[in-house]
DNA sequence: AATATTTTCGGAAACGTTTCTGAAAACGTT
DNA sequence: AACGTTTTCAGAAACGTTTCCGAAAATATT
């Protein structure tokens, strides 16, 4: 690839190249003349400017780093959307990487990220082994971070979460209120808060009303993750009589197993999920789910970022908790 | 953010930078122990190298950029993965943007990836208005360029297609030996080669069984996109006997609104998707599909991108034609 | 011991920008 | 007409690398 750059145009014109370079950031002194004869030439020359001497020259780049555990849920994709959005208005361009639910690919993006030199990272942390000490070391060197859904306890920097607490007792109370009492309670893995937030809490739903709790399992947010989940009880014959699940596609794999295995949903085990697909309500039968707004989380983290990004230096850390909502469908719900 | 360069480990001992600039690339003249000693000290200090500079002195940046439509099918996700598992293995990372179906935006990404020294683009064209020049021009100036899935007709380059003519009859000839004749075929937009050549092979089936067409419709590739065209049949009493549907997520839109209206899946109407999701054999009725090999369709373009890296100057395009399969499920066969 | 060859390294240019410094040109003021 | 201001531009340094060129040091050859 040949490009054209700045020095063409100043030869072909006769002029220096910062004369170039300034036709292209007003905001230095130029004849608006020379300026519009310049910038004429520039295109027809087919000029575009290079961010990557830019970048160099500035040490910055317009660029925002992404960095999610996976896009097979539609959750992540979505989220991405909605930053995408507000970082487009502010000409920031977006760099996805995704880390396969794995730490070290998890860190090696984000240093990728950084030697590329965007100007800020938002980032969802993989489930397992997490590895938080390069983070600390990015946001003791000043670079903007933003967390968001899968966020660590003891770094301190903006955060966007939901609120998992509030409904996984909400979820819950729907099953207790449903007549269910042995609810089997399923989460992600132990080290995320998120977690722990949601154990929170179902724990306190089943206080609330006096009842003891029934087991509890962590599980992966795959389809396959569900389906073993329920293979396994089945062949424990240690069936729960309902089950509040970590997320919608492990809520769809135990379905099928347990399906195929002639139970009754929600006859024999009533279920909900977690975190809205648009899955949830065409499947059989249709899923209750704690829908969260994924586009708003997006957009929150890509405001948190900006403002960082504007406010160099001074950097207050906020948590914004978003809220959700419980769809009843026909998993949850025995009637007569 | 501060970074430690090459300078810094220079003047730190005493020697050039360009000696350690030659221990970082071995292939040059250096004494071994040298080269341990600046290698150390990196380390000790925390030296990465700078990707920015090298790609504004090397012209090249071990970049290549993928630019697909959407990534809310998981689709496109899994085709991603395909690719990055091969370019990681030769030591590319994987620059991933989003067109959301607007070819504006798809041009845009592209040209932000170019300006960016990528070294080559792996790109799935967006449905709607193709404006192929920019495209064009690429290849002109020797842009290693692959398109996969919805390529362009008249571009020289390789591509990695999937034999839609071929499925798409197989599927029609599976409708057609259940014994419906009244077909309705949903295609994705016009433009599309794929679109063609799937009517192609819904044609052929017709004529090689000497039946007549039934309705051919074009549709988005979203479930909005199909409830929206079966709300479109149901409100003109024209309900087809089956339908060889646009997509999964099509015919998963579609049998929703058709079963919300009282209608029976397959006993009214049989459906057969196309490009098979997980969700295919989760809904219900589960869903028979034509299952596309999304991993090996990155997996392929990747490598003929890698070749084109390689082989520098002289490229003979290639066109790769992927092999599928119908998995039949119950949503197109009636039994009894 | 003198010369030739190889190994190892330093210096400097280059990549395409931005931005600092200062000088020339244009204008205004007296 | 002489001076002070302002406007407009050219030149050069800088960003962090790689890489070319050539020189010094080490080694080999005679």
């Amino acid at each position: 690839m040949k490009y054209v750059t700045i020095k063409d145009i100043a030869k072909e014109l006769n002029v220096a190249v910062s004369t170039v370079s300034r036709a292209f950031n007003d905001k230095y002194d130029i004849k608006p003349e020379t300026r519009d004869r310049i910038l004429k030439k520039a295109t027809e020359m087919g000029y575009r400017p290079n961010p990557i001497a830019r970048k160099l020259v500035q040490q910055r780049s317009f660029n925002i780093g992404i960095i999610i555990p996976e896009f097979e849920n539609s959750f992540f994709p979505q989220v991405i959307m909605g930053a995408q959005e507000v970082l487009y208005q502010h000409n920031y361009q977006v760099l996805i990487m995704q880390s396969n639910e794995s730490v070290d690919l998890e860190i090696q993006n984000a240093k990728t990220l950084v030697d590329n030199m965007v100007d800020g990272l938002i980032i969802s942390l993989s489930g397992v082994g997490n590895n938080l000490s390069y983070y600390k070391e990015l946001t003791e060197k000043k670079m903007p971070l933003v967390f968001f859904n899968r966020v660590p306890e003891n770094i301190e920097t903006s955060k966007v979460v939901f609120d998992d607490y509030k409904w996984a007792l909400f979820a819950t109370e729907h099953l207790i209120h449903q007549g269910f009492e042995d609810i089997l309670f399923i989460s992600g893995p132990d080290e995320l808060i998120l977690s722990k937030n949601r154990r929170r809490g179902y724990d306190d739903a089943h206080k609330k009303h006096r009842i003891p709790t029934g087991e509890k399992m962590t599980c992966g947010f795959s389809m396959q993750d569900g389906a073993q989940i329920a293979e396994n009880l089945i062949s424990k014959n240690n069936i729960p009589r309902a089950i509040l699940a970590a997320n919608d596609a492990c809520a769809i794999g135990m379905i099928r197993v347990f399906k195929d295995s002639g139970f009754k949903i929600p006859e024999d085990i009533a279920i909900v999920g977690f975190s809205e697909t648009k899955m949830a309500a065409h499947i059989s039968p249709t899923l209750t789910s704690v829908e969260q707004p994924t586009y708003e989380i997006g957009k929150a983290a890509a405001q948190l970022l900006l403002e960082q990004l504007q406010n160099k230096g001074i950097h207050i850390p906020q948590t914004v908790v978003l809220n959700g909502r419980l769809n009843v469908r026909e998993s949850s719900v025995v009637l007569g």
